[in-house]
DNA sequence: ATCACACATGAACATATGCTCATGTCTAGT
DNA sequence: ACTAGACATGAGCATATGTTCATGTGTGAT
């Protein structure tokens, strides 16, 4: 009798206990899965992708971004607002321009690898 | 005359005719951000967030996954269908069960990366 | 001061997403 | 054959998301 059940422990749910119990005691918390998705999910849209490859080679202001993606300038606007939000970029004001750039390396390195893995189906 | 737009190439949309030319020509393709994104939309769910995690380390079933993530069968088997659809996880059938397991090391990695970062902000 | 430009932002809208509920399918055991 | 268990799937619904349109803000040139 090597499979009973353990209600105690998990709630009698699940058919394999001992893997359901050592799963739970591994798994990230609510809050940590919450940003990790967060952030897959900021990088989860085509335009903001092609922004970011973008940024990655140069600082760029909002209007020439808007025309390498061939998008408008106020569509460009709110991606860039997420994309602040999320910490994934920085910007600098330069009279009526905003530049805006990749804000460290460890995104670029998660971009460069999404890329690459789309790629190699 | 350094900055003079050129219609022809750049469209005359942008400020800085020279670097959008640049970025366009680098650019990833429509279908590559396209499937780079979807890759990332997967990834950006705090439920198939865990429930991955949870399959880094093993092979689980479905109710198994459910009793993990706390959530109904019918959600953990939809969620796993979209899984399965962007590739990120494998499963064999035994008997009457499904039994889960995440599909390659680069998938492990980009979610690993992911989660480490959001443990940094 | 006025104007044009670069950018930000709010509202509105269509679409996409994730969950629940109900039901379908397949398997194993009786 | 019949039933129960494990899983898949379609419909429905509330919420989230991305774009456009209109407008607001701040800067520099005239």
């Amino acid at each position: 009798m090597v499979k009973k059940k353990d209600p105690a422990v998990c709630e009698g749910l699940c058919r394999h206990p001992d893997t359901v119990c050592l799963a739970k005691a591994e798994l990230v918390s609510d809050s940590c899965a919450q940003s990790a998705a967060a952030l897959f999910k900021v990088l989860g849209d085509p335009t903001r992708v092609k922004m970011l490859h973008a940024l990655l080679k140069r600082e760029m202001c909002v209007c020439d971004l808007a025309a390498v993606v061939k998008m408008g300038q106020s569509a460009v606007s709110h991606q860039l607002r997420t994309l602040r939000g999320a910490r994934l970029v920085k910007y600098r004001r330069e009279g009526k321009n905003a530049w805006y750039s990749i804000n460290d390396e460890h995104v670029a390195s998660l971009l460069c690898q999404g890329l690459e893995h789309a790629q190699h189906p």
